[in-house]
Formats: C-alpha cells, sequence, structure tokens
DNA sequence: GTTAGCACTCCCTCTTGATGAGTGCTAAAA
DNA sequence: TTTTAGCACTCATCAAGAGGGAGTGCTAAC
C-alpha cells in the first residue's frame, strides 16, 4: 500500500522524531538521509502520507509528527529491530541473578533494570499466588495463641501469614495439621485447591475443627492478589513532552490506579512475545498519548507475570522492545532454574 | 529579643507565606492583621527583621520571605500547634489498624496515610531486624536440598530465607536444631547474638555441623539492614517551589539515595518527641529548600524506627508536626498492643 | 515525475512600554 | 522618640508588536 520511497520517508520522519521530539520538516529529511530527490518531492510524499493518516501536523508551518497509525505501521514494518550486544546481555543476566536473596527481589530488580536501560517507566506483575504451584506448607504454633502459615510456592516465593486463634491447640496438634496439609497441597496450584482436597483435609482433621483450616486458607487466599509495581518513574519528568507539571502529574497518577494497570498489563498476558499497545490503543485516558510494551514471563513453560514499559508514543520503540525481550527472558530463565 | 510587635509581623508574614507562597508585603500585613499600625510602620519593623536575619527580600522590590532562621523562630515559639480533632484522630487509628494483615503493611499504610495527611512525602525507615526481639525461629528441610529458614520477630514481623546446602540433611536433624535454635535464640535481639551463644548451639549440634548454622545466620544477617520508604513523592509535584520540573527532578532524584535518606532520618532517632530539621540544617544540598519533620516510633519502650515528611521549607509547620507525631503515636501504639 | 521558486503561515524570541506592587527615605505629626 | 504620610525609585510581570526563521503548498518549468 506504501511505495518504497514512501517508506523510506516515514521511517525516516520517525526515526527523526524519535530521536529529536522536534517536528520533522523536508529539508531536514533530504539532508540527513540521502534519498536522492529534493525536499519538494519529499513533502509531496509527506502531503500523501498526512493524507492517508501517518503523519500530522501541529500546525500549518510546522514539520509532521507521526500519528499513531504512523508509529504502528512503524513498529510492525519500518523500524529496524535493535538487538543488544552479547556483552551487555550477559552484563544484564548477571546483574539480575546477583539478587540472590529472593525470586521477589529478582523480579524488583529486574524491573529496575529495565527503567534503567530505557530511561522510562517499567511496570512489574508479580507472580500472583493464584497460579503458582504449592512446594512447601507449614504451620508452627507460636507462644501465644498464634500460628504461623509459611507457604512456598514454586519459583521459590515465600508467603507468611500470622493467625491469631481463639481456641488453643497443642503444638501436636498444628503440626500433624501441617504434615497433612502439606501431603495434600504439595504440587498442586491454589487455583486448582477444589472443595474435594478442601474436604479431606477436614475430615482427617475433625478434631482439630474446620474452623481452623478454614482460617489457614483463608488466609492464604488474601494476599493471592496480583500485585503490581512501577519503577523508574522519575525518568517520565526528562521526557520533554511532560515538562509540562500537570501532564506528568495526571499520568502519576494513572500509574498510582493498580487495578488499572493491572487491567492494562493484563491483556497482554494472553498474547506470547513482546507486545506493543500505541497511544490511542490504550484505553485509558491518561494514556493517550503513551505507548505500553509489555511481555509475559515464565516459570517453566507457565506464564507468571507480566513486565511493560510505558513511555511517550515518540519512544525508540526498537530499543524499548528489545529491553523487554531480554529482560524477561532473563527473568524466566532465573525463575525458572532456580525453583 | 524580639519585641513583642516584631514576633506579631514575623508570624504574620509567615503565616500569609505558608498560606500563598508569594512574598508578603507590609500592605497586606496591615489590612489581613489588625495590628493597628500603618504599613509605613510594619515596614520599619520588616526592615529590621531583614537586618537581624528573619526575613530575606528576593528583590528590591519585592515583598519578604521569611528566612530559615525565621522559620527556626517560628517552629520553636511563634507558631500556633495545631491539634487535631478528636473524630479525625480515631479514623486515622482505624485506618492504620485496617491493615491487619503485618506490622510491615501497617507501617506501609502509616507512610501513605501521613503522605495523604500532609500533602507532602513521608518517609519511614522500617525496623531493622538488628533491634528486634526473636520471638520464634523456625527451620523446615524442603525435598530439594533447600532449608527453609523463617524468622518472627517480636512486633509479628515475619522475615523468610530459603537457603541451598550443599550437604544432605534429614528432615530430623533440621528439625532438632530448629528446636534448639529456637530456644536459645527467643527473647534476645539479633544485636546481643553473641558468640557465646553462637558457639553453644555449635557446640550442641557438632554432627551437624557449624557450617550449616553458620550459613543460617549469615542468612539471617544479610537482610537486617535497614530499610526505608517513601511514599506520596508526587506530591511535591503539586508544589508551587516545584513548578520547574529540574527541581523536582533533583529532589527525586534525591529521595532515591536510600544511604543519604537513611543518615538523614537517622540523626532524629536519638531524640524524642517530634524534631525539625529546616533548610540548610539538612546537609543534603538538593534539600537545602526543604525542611524535614521527623519522630520515632515504638514497640513497648524500644525505639525501632522513624516517620518523617518532607517538604519545601515553606511548609505548614504546625499541621505537619501535628501529623508526624499523630501518625507515630497511632503506630506505636498499634505495634505495641498486637505484639 | 521532479524540482526550483515564491508567497504565505505561524511559532518563537526579543524589545518596548505600561502597570503595579512594594520598598526606603524624609519630614511632619503625635 | 515613635509613628505616619508622602514620594521617588526599583523591578517583576504582562501585553503588544516587530523581526526572523522554519516550514508549507502551489505553480510552472524541467
Amino acid at each position: 500500500m506504501l511505495d518504497e520511497r514512501k517508506r523510506l520517508v516515514l521511517r525516516a520522519i520517525i526515526d527523526s522524531y524519535i530521536e529529536t521530539a522536534e517536528p520533522v520538516g523536508s529539508r531536514t529529511i533530504a539532508r540527513k538521509h540521502d534519498l536522492g530527490v529534493s525536499p519538494a518531492t519529499i513533502r509531496n510524499e509527506m502531503a500523501d502520507l498526512e493524507e492517508t493518516g501517518y503523519l500530522q501536523q501541529p500546525h500549518v508551518s510546522a514539520g509532521r509528527v507521526p500519528s499513531d497509525k504512523g508509529y504502528r505501521f512503524y513498529v510492525d514494518a519500518l523500524m529496524e529491530p535493535y538487538v543488544f550486544p552479547g556483552m551487555e546481555l550477559q552484563k544484564l543476566h548477571e546483574e539480575i541473578s546477583s539478587v540472590q536473596l529472593s525470586p521477589e527481589r529478582s523480579i524488583h530488580e529486574a524491573a529496575r533494570l529495565l527503567a534503567l536501560l530505557t530511561q522510562s517507566v517499567s511496570l512489574i506483575v508479580a507472580p500472583s499466588t493464584d497460579q503458582l504451584v504449592f512446594k512447601h506448607l507449614q504451620l508452627a504454633a507460636l507462644e501465644d495463641t498464634g500460628i504461623l502459615v509459611t507457604l512456598v510456592l514454586h519459583p521459590g516465593i515465600v508467603k507468611n501469614r500470622l493467625i491469631r486463634t481463639k481456641r488453643d491447640y497443642s503444638p501436636e496438634q498444628i503440626a500433624d495439621l501441617s504434615t497433612a496439609l502439606n501431603q495434600k497441597l504439595k504440587g498442586i496450584t491454589y487455583r486448582e485447591l477444589g472443595p474435594t482436597i478442601f474436604t479431606e483435609v477436614i475430615r482427617d482433621f475433625e478434631e482439630i475443627g474446620r474452623a481452623l483450616v478454614e482460617i489457614i486458607l483463608q488466609g492464604l487466599a488474601e494476599d493471592k492478589g496480583e500485585q503490581i509495581y512501577a519503577s523508574g518513574t522519575v525518568n517520565i519528568l526528562s521526557q520533554p513532552e511532560f515538562r509540562d507539571v500537570d501532564r506528568a502529574i495526571a499520568l502519576f497518577e494513572a500509574l498510582e490506579q493498580k487495578e488499572h494497570l493491572l487491567n492494562l498489563l493484563g491483556r497482554a498476558a494472553k498474547s506470547s512475545g513482546v507486545q506493543v499497545a500505541i497511544g490511542h490503543e490504550n484505553v485509558s485516558s491518561a494514556m493517550q498519548s503513551c505507548s505500553l510494551v509489555t511481555c509475559t514471563y515464565y516459570v517453566g513453560n507457565d506464564v507468571v507475570g507480566t513486565i511493560g514499559v510505558i513511555g511517550p508514543t515518540r519512544m525508540d520503540y526498537a530499543r524499548v522492545m528489545a529491553a523487554v525481550d531480554v529482560v524477561s527472558r532473563s527473568l524466566s530463565t532465573l525463575l525458572t532454574e532456580d525453583k
């Protein structure tokens, strides 16, 4: 649909605009990219590209700026993919791995690095308890009436819950229950925790009372909700499109609406590979002038979360997409190998 | 040293400046506060106040602006303390308490509310493992070579650490060691964990090997470091003194230097009650135009952390100090009662 | 189909002048 | 001696206008 030269012009304009954040004129293109034609010819092409919706003009005597449609075409067909040099890749993976403490920290570290790499805001959806596999469950009676529930989920994620009970249970009772629950639950996901297993356990421990089991399972359920973190939010202030403080505030506020973000990232979770949502393709009103690049990450073959980057539509798509891809791979590898 | 009228004038100026963020002129003072004297007289007073360093003049034909010295005097002697209405107090305490999940969450919630209450950035230093009392320690052998160490500290703070060992220990060995360690450590703080106790435990468990004990204790030590969180960072963008994006960025960056913040808040930890550091009283260069209001919080009678608020020197000291006081009390109460 | 030329648009910056808030000083009044 | 009115002066801020420049669209020639 676009002939070769139109593509070259469009690509040159978008490349230039991504770099400078200034509307691009025909003269600039003619000078910087040697297309072998004069500015006038380029002007004609630009007029056509504007008519077909790939470009926009802020005002009549300014250069052209890509439209969302333009960016979309750029991402799908024009841009030159960025490939991280092997050195950097390795360094990155080492940095993510260096935080040996826990998978949660690794995930945070991944977000931090992603923000650093892209100079944008990175988002990360932590694995929800829901879809992870039980690895170990343990109850421990504390001296007072408390019971400590510790849950280890497959990639090494540990959750705790202190439960206060009114009734008094003996340490032995609790230890027995602990062993039994651990046996039953091991290897299944929280989501699969159907009524069958539930009642099975309760039947065996009638004497301790279903009350306790219920409390425990409820307690576990409580923080199964997905969690989302943003990192590098400061970076958006350096972007020229957010020199205007009010727009920055609007975006900051949008970033604080966790629910909303989850929704946004959730869409990406269904497809595999790096996804891009450009400008108005995002439903969120505060993000109409932003693009979102996302990718899922894995434990083994299971998708457990999503990472992403938010930046102005004028982002360096090639680089950002490469970064998201690389970080998600690195994170997946890490989570998978040290289960 | 300042006569009554000078005090009135100074207070009127600071009150007004805090409210409007605009340099205050003699006329405004004469009109708004009925001091019974003419603007000319007030001008004379203002000239004196400037000469003695309580006020500053941005440029010759502007009104006056308080200096750090002026704010200091205002905080120490002039301002009318703010008292939260009982209703609000109770609501606040309920909100902090409502997050029943864990003390950590309560602390975060406290920070969030403090930021909301003051429309500024709130900081909070979480209790360092170092100074908290062991309540329960438990080891559990996982199926693979992992050992799960779970540590419960006095106000209900739970820490975990997954340790991978090369040697294979039997679940019984680990359970025994767990019991022994739990006995030994219960009731002491991490800081008190001297070589005596250490070697005692090792002697009893020579067969398991000092290696394991060492690994465990090392593992625990690793995240004993103090942690600091900032909340409500967006709020500073609404302050007129940070309309200039570059200054905002500078402050944001200062806020990301955790070490530095810890240092800053650390000073406050030595004194009791609400502390105020105004402008240049802070060593940090990026915070020369900011003030820091801090207060420690407790578990029982032990100081375990610090909360604080950072805002422009032109902050509403009365309100911010009241808020910091109230939140720290509320948090202390919460942490103390549900140990 | 391409290009040079040209008139035109409109943003941006700089200048200029007017306005007004606020001061310091002086001299008179209390 | 203190207070106040009056006045000249300073300087930020705003609006209006001029000039420059980047860029366009159109037309006619190549």
